[in-house]
DNA sequence: TTTCTTGCCGAAACCGGTTTCGTAAAAGAG
DNA sequence: CTCTTTTACGAAACCGGTTTCGGCAAGAAA
């Protein structure tokens, strides 16, 4: 015979409670006496019960389960980051017995449909929205549906919206101070797709960093929507064909960046020391990569268990104020940067 | 007010039927009339009814859900397969209206328990297995507490175990009789860990392709445990600095033969000219190495989405043994191999 | 016409929990 | 020592589905 499982009733026939009892004893309610409480709890490690989810979800509501919908067709940087971020969404999801139900959709659209889904069957209390938009249509979905979000990044409208996110401004800013403090002063900037909303993040910060080291800004060398490598070299290669290409540059990602290198040996030159990069991200490949790439990296782990904490406690407490974190990037120096070249002519 | 989730009770009510009715209707019970049933689909749709999966659940005892616990910690070759193998699961569960639910773990003993604990939530009705060793605890554990589950691999005792698994034998093979065809007759080798089944697997078409080719096999241009950068580098210097080095290396992992690239460069070689490498997964790191990496592509995306539909068959019919499937990996030639040097000596 | 099937649906139990409500016993107030 | 309040639990409804069982009505067989 199959072992059947045991159930609440099981444990309340053991010590001749009802199963209402035993219910309230495990939820902490405060009609029930310390005595019975520990008994009961005594008896449900010994007979190692276990309440089905989907069995308390039927009468709280409550699945006890976070949602997670990865748009994958895109080709990007989104391949290096994710097992590290499940790690810690999971990670922050299990520490108090919560579950994650992944799905992926091929476009802005499945994606919508796909939240819907997932909310109508109530496979998930709340989902993580990775990669926001300055625009976002699940933000907007989820708040007319009100179901509970947690946003991995920023938007434009950041009204009741729990959030966490990377301060890329300050780490780009860093960047252009530091390639300044080198004694460079034409400093370029390849930045990702301005429908995200960490590319206007991270745009402030070059801005910032100008202003700080005293710099104009320059739009002949500042690039647009470069996040792969094939889209990081073409606007590399255009900021090296103008008058006076730039001596340093930033990349918004460093998928980017690896392109750039690319198109700097296009033009006879060696990255790090004709021309300094610096990228942001973190990517493993960076580390390969000649000269290894100095860059930001980001703890996407830590992001994913923060995700986690907070989506969490806005389910259970509902939004406020506090549901909002920031974390730093942490500079990773390596061989890409340095002194301009001195001028031979 | 929040609007209210219609219920089955609801369509029932609509139509003056009650639900007991409607749920078989929807159930393709044959007690129910064509008229009938034709009536409840439409309503059903009309309003917009979806069974809340959990609430099914409780009667049924299945979640519709595929559980995927995945190890993370090994900072191994698990990363760039991982965003196309969760789509392809993802889509093979979707379209059979189930979900995947995902959790991490840290160590082996920790993904049993994680295991065990999803299992006894009933967070999922059955296992995907990736990475399978030989002798896989995983396996044993879930026989025991008779879940279903699915091997993406192979393990020593196949007997009631659905699998899907690439034939890296087949490849492995292939790349020795390619090598032997350009005209190398010292052909190295570098494996994977031997826990890992895969690895006899390749291991095994490396012997037969030396064999069909009629080259002995010589163990000193064999080099074990390598599945990093890293070591697949220090496998690669102790392989070049044996007596009779080989002019060509096959690796049974990407991201060893990238490491083998840097091995080939201390010695003051170049990879593809003077030694050949050919590699194995179809990382996309490849691609952008130089030279470009020749490799065995392997489809993840296809294999997720066919290991989620033999899970969903092992879950609704039971084991049979057309559960078991092979596919190929597809040889992707790019620069990184080719005839052996002239001897200049 | 009567009897036996068969088709089709209602009624109710059931799954494993949670939550509300009522009440006996114990404790406190007068 | 009575009366009121509180404590602590039982009883039962409830959540939203599925499944079993029983029976009415129509059609087939006798």
């Amino acid at each position: 015979m199959k072992h059947r499982r045991i159930t609440i009733s099981d444990v309340a026939d053991a010590l001749g409670l009802t199963k209402g009892t035993v219910s309230r004893a495990l939820n902490g309610y405060s009609d029930i006496s310390d005595g019975t409480r520990i008994r009961v709890e005594k008896k449900v490690k010994e007979l190692g019960y276990r309440p089905l989810s989907h069995a308390q979800a039927i009468r709280t509501g409550r699945v006890r389960s976070l949602g997670l919908v990865l748009q994958v067709n895109a080709h990007d940087a989104q391949r290096p980051f994710l097992a590290d971020f499940l790690a810690g969404v999971t990670k922050g999801a299990s520490d108090k017995n919560w579950t994650l139900t992944v799905a992926t959709s091929t476009s802005a659209t499945d994606t919508l449909d796909t939240l819907r889904r997932l909310v109508e069957e109530r496979k998930a209390d709340g989902f993580i929205l990775p990669r926001t938009f300055r625009r976002d249509d699940r933000i907007a979905l989820l708040k007319r549906m009100d179901v509970p979000f947690v946003l991995y990044g920023r938007t434009k409208d950041m009204s009741n919206c729990p959030s966490y996110d990377i301060l890329g401004e300050e780490a780009i800013e860093e960047a252009v101070l530091r390639l300044a403090s080198f004694g460079h002063r034409r400093i370029g900037y390849i930045n990702g797709g301005l429908e995200y909303s960490y590319s206007h993040v991270r745009a402030k910060g070059y801005r910032s960093g100008l202003k700080k080291a005293g710099i104009d800004y320059d739009p002949a060398i500042v690039q647009e929507d470069a996040v792969t490598v094939v889209q990081g070299q073409a606007a590399g290669e255009r900021l090296l064909s103008t008058q006076a290409p730039p001596t340093a540059i930033v990349c918004a990602v460093d998928m980017a960046a690896l392109g750039l290198y690319q198109a700097i040996r296009t033009f006879g030159l060696e990255p790090g020391r004709d021309v300094s990069v610096i990228g942001y991200d973190g990517v493993p490949e960076g580390a390969y990569a000649q000269p290894a790439l100095t860059t930001f990296q980001v703890d996407n782990r830590r992001a994913g268990e923060r995700l986690a904490q907070l989506l969490i406690r806005r389910i259970r407490d509902g939004y406020s104020e506090d549901l909002i974190e920031f974390d730093t990037a942490r500079l990773v120096v390596r061989a890409s940067d340095g002194p301009p070249p001195r001028r031979i002519s």
